[in-house]
DNA sequence: ATGCCAAGCGCC
DNA sequence: AGGGCGCTTGGCAT
């Protein structure tokens, strides 16, 4: 049962699938939702960020939907026309402490009718060469939104006094505004010192590029990778510099200021953010947390993290779309890259590790070129179906993710430069360029499809987790087992110390139920590892 | 004051 | 000549 929420100038209209509708204010919504929920109906609504955090304010969650918007997303993607964009309604986005109205005055009379945008969806999805995966993929996607809002309201745990303490060991105590920290300032006067060229001017990379040339040191930039070839006092305190600077501008004391309250970050998720469904962030750097501060994420008393990873995700999920026995059997075990040592393909793990990143990234140098064609003798299947997609993407195709979300056409400018390049009389410096252009599309299709299908494994994870984990009688979500964390392929579920072994249970059954659905049938395995921490840092 | 870009580096 | 991001800073343009 689908029930179709639709704002109106005289309130809320729930229309169910009979046509008939009830209006209800907004004050009483959450009340009516929580109401109708008993009948476990999906909500449809324009867009999960507009809807649910609300609701969940009230005490209120759901546990189905269909997110118009992201859907909206993914068959504009399809048809190659562009998503519309008059969702309108007023977004409530929280950022920190306060609560931001993103208003874009779109009056309602002008608002998309849901049950005609739902309509239309459906009739689009039926005629979809693979309904059933445009389905799945919409539910995923639709349960993400709702996961990506219960983080945000229930927020990942956070020690404040960690956090500080953390940062004063590493910079020294929090300098005045505008002050650079005591450990700062010392190694900025190490790496004067070293140079011998007085002030050097330590934060501006253009400047201090000249600085080091001027004395005697042969950078062209001062990348980490590039400093550390070069064999000079200055270098180690500079380079230690760089790390606490950033340290301090990033997730120092002005984002703790800023993102942590009452013990919680709370970040802004965007599901669908990224072109291969992956999530996106809005704020707060959630997806980026570093590993210098993730002793800082502290379970509450009595509570337990139970951090979940999925081992060698995207290798897998390589082997799964391309149904590569062999790599399947090479991942057998919990660790895929030492199955595919132990097969005879390499020598060694990070050959292993090595060579499969770049297969899926498009890497030609190094030892990852060196190792591919190991690879594809003991893989065949699995690399060249990356070719594939390589190929497909240098002649300006689409490519399609298992459930159908499908690559975006390069750009006009692209399609353009290639043109000129085979058009009569062109020229080598074209042509080179052209060849260059399709290389780098082709390594965005080739990892495309692995992204994209990793993210719908990971998005159907996500999807069963949080449905295991949901248990009405026990209140309200943030008092119960929950999500509180989503990277790409790690998973974080806060709970009471007591529920820890059935919320691992609850994080490995829904891995195993994840491969199923998006794949079917498959001989490859999803291992996750799970471990219970106090810390985030104790994790690995 | 505001906007945009590049550099650099954090994560997967 | 390695995929996808976000964030901060400095520096230039408007």
């Amino acid at each position: 049962m689908r029930i179709v929420l639709d704002r109106r100038p005289e309130g809320v209209a729930m229309v169910d699938e009979s046509g008939s509708a009830t209006l209800v204010g907004e004050a009483e919504l959450a009340a009516a939702v929580a109401e109708r929920e008993a009948e476990h109906p999906r909500w449809v609504w324009t867009d999960t960020a507009q809807w649910y955090p609300s609701l969940l304010a009230a005490g209120v969650r759901v546990e189905r939907c269909h997110d118009l918007k992201l859907l909206d997303a993914l068959l504009a993607l399809r048809a190659g026309r562009s998503p519309r964009r008059d969702w309108g309604a007023p977004r409530a986005v929280a950022r920190g402490d306060a609560l931001f109205e993103l208003d874009d005055d779109a009056p309602a009379s002008h608002l998309p009718n849901p049950g005609e945008v739902l309509a239309a969806q459906l009739r689009e999805i039926a005629a979809q060469p693979n309904p059933r995966d445009v389905t799945v993929l919409a539910a995923a996607e639709s349960a993400g939104a709702l996961a990506a809002a219960e983080m945000q309201h229930c927020g990942l745990p956070w020690s404040v006094e960690a956090h500080d303490q953390l940062l004063t060991e590493a910079l020294g105590p929090r300098p005045a505004p505008g002050a650079r920290p005591e450990r700062l300032q010392r190694l900025a006067e190490q790496v004067e010192q070293a140079l011998g060229i007085g002030r050097v001017p330590i934060d501006s990379a253009a400047e201090l590029v000249k600085a080091l040339r001027r004395a005697g040191l042969d950078v062209s930039s001062t990348r980490s990778w590039e400093l550390e070839q070069i064999d000079h006092p200055a270098i180690a305190p500079l380079l230690e510099y760089r790390s606490l600077y950033r340290l301090l501008t990033a997730n120092g004391w002005n984002w703790l200021d800023e993102w942590v309250h009452d013990s919680r970050f709370r970040p802004v998720y965007v599901p669908g953010g990224v072109v291969t469904g992956r999530w996106a962030t809005d704020g707060g750097g959630a997806l980026q947390l570093p590993k210098q501060v993730r002793s800082a994420v502290v379970a509450d008393d009595g509570w337990m993290l139970v951090v979940a990873d999925a081992a060698q995700l995207e290798p897998r999920i390589l082997a799964a779309l391309a149904g590569d026995d062999a790599m399947a059997r090479a991942g057998a075990g919990v660790d895929l890259y030492s199955g595919i040592v132990a097969s005879g393909a390499v020598a060694s793990r990070d050959q292993a590790k090595v060579g499969m990143l770049g297969a899926m990234y498009g890497g030609t140098t190094g030892e990852s070129a060196r190792v591919l064609p190991k690879l594809a003798r003991a893989f065949p299947r699995a690399i060249s179906y990356v070719e594939a997609a390589a190929r497909a993407g240098e002649r300006g195709e689409t490519v399609s993710t298992r459930l159908g979300r499908t690559s975006p056409v390069p750009p006009a400018s692209w399609r353009e430069r290639q043109a000129a390049a085979s058009a009569e009389g062109a020229s080598e410096s074209d042509a080179r360029a052209a060849r260059t252009d399709a290389r780098s599309w082709g390594r965005f299709t080739r990892n495309f499809v692995v992204q994209g299908t990793a993210a719908e494994w990971a998005l159907t994870w996500i999807a069963g987790v949080r449905q295991r984990l949901w248990r009405p009688e026990r209140g309200s979500l943030p008092s119960q087992p929950h999500l509180v964390m989503f990277v790409h392929d790690e998973l974080i579920v806060h709970c009471p110390e007591d529920d820890v072994a059935d919320v691992t249970r609850a994080l490995q059954e829904a891995a195993a139920e994840a491969a199923r659905v998006v794949f079917g049938s498959t001989p490859v395995t999803f291992p996750v590892t799970v471990a219970a921490v106090r810390r985030y840092s104790e994790a690995k």
